[in-house]
RNA sequence: CAGGUGGGACGAUCCGUCGCGGUCGAAAGACUGAGGAAAGUCCGGACAAGACAGGGCGACGCACUGCGGAAAUCGCAGGUGGAGGUAACUUCACGCAGUCGUAACAGAAAAUUACCGCCUCUAAAAAGGUAAGGGUGAAAACGCGAGGUAAGAGCUCACGACGGGUACCAGCGAUGGCAUUCGGCUACGGCACUGCGACUUGCAAGACCAAAUAUACUGACAGAUGAGGACUGCCCGUCCGAUGUCAGGGGGUAGGUUGCGAAGAUAAAUGACGGAAUAAAACAGAAACCGGCUUACUGUCCCACCUUUUUU
RNA sequence: UGAGGUAUGGUGUAAUGGUAGCACUACAGAUUUUGGUUCUGCCUGCCCAGGUUCGAAUCCUGGUACCUCAA
């Protein structure tokens, strides 16, 4: 499985209440047009990625669910841009209008670039 | 042919590349993976915890009939009445009978009615008798004809409508038909009454395992002949002064397991791209389960029926 | 996810089924040299759609939006 470039498993997510609540206390944060980020550097470990979509601008599950899927295999698409560093990374959705794939990955890029020059 | 009414069905499938949840497997891999509403949370049920000797009142919900159903503000079939529609049909209401109310404005009056009018008596007025006609209003309390009368009136009669009683017939029944008899009122709403239901809270219910920290309790050791702490890098010294250390251990937090399913996660899985006439679109995404109801919605098909026009 | 609540001018808040009121605000005028204060006038409203009713802000049904609680 470890040999697939693009495989998404499970430790590669973000989870646990402890820890997501560790990133947004701790993290630094910026925004692009449509994505707000919250980033943590540790020193060991994989990357690990949260993807989330406020319910205040989408009230339909669907539209949120689209919107969490599309941002999680653009990171998935793209995810060599960054280097296996420890970084956990909080993608938030901020965008009124549902937008299609390829705008979302071209944002995803241009964020996991910036992360990665840091 | 056109328009309409009612009911029903489908609401996605396949291939390739990358990727995700679950099950099986040592692995390779194989199989499987959102809905008709998963939604709203409007009802009901299971399940779980808590409360509770037994019974009643209050408060709450339901209320035509029969059948189905675990039950329901559920379904099917039927009844009566109102409203809408040319029609097919749709929609609303329904226990019983006691009491109260139906109030703005207009109008004389919203209920033991009397302004104009009509009639009697009169010189006239007053007084009395009326409810045909007028006017107001959402609504003026049976219709119509004849008799009757001073004028009139169910005052009386025939026919009809309405509401009961009785007998017969049809129906399991609500009820209907028919005959006869009585009657003066009807409809809606509140309260009271009758019958039935209903304890409360909800899977974030509840059950189990269980770090760290503090600690009930138990044991061992040390302790006013000073344990331990503060000042300090250490010793001395000064000050405070009764518990301290270790082990066991109960409840229990983070967290995990379960509750949990022929989808079944626990930060939570169905996506991206290309192809299939290509366009797969609408409403919309399972987080405990089941039965209904309601609401949202794409394109199309099937069945039954109604109306109009044309042709035969 | 489950449980509950609210909706009335720009804001806050009343109203037994019968003309929708109050305070502040905004606007206009008066007072003042000007502004403020004060006085007078005036604009703007029952969340939406059906139903019951002679007549619904109110009663019934279904939606929409917002809020609260439970972790």
């Amino acid at each position: 499985m470890s040999a697939a470039p693009h495989a998404f498993p499970k430790n590669e997510k973000l989870c646990g209440k402890t820890t997501i609540a560790r990133v947004m206390k701790k993290g630094h944060w910026f925004s692009s047009t449509f994505l707000r980020v919250c980033y943590l550097k540790e020193e060991q470990g994989r990357n690990r990625i949260l993807t989330s979509v406020p319910k205040r601008y989408f009230k339909r599950a669907v539209k949120r669910n689209l919107l969490k899927r599309r941002i999680r295999e653009a990171y998935r698409l793209n995810k060599e841009l960054l280097p296996q560093e420890g970084y956990l990374i909080m993608l938030v959705y901020t965008g009124v209008e549902v937008a299609d794939f390829p705008s979302i990955e071209a944002e995803v890029r241009s964020v996991l670039k910036k992360l990665a020059s840091r």
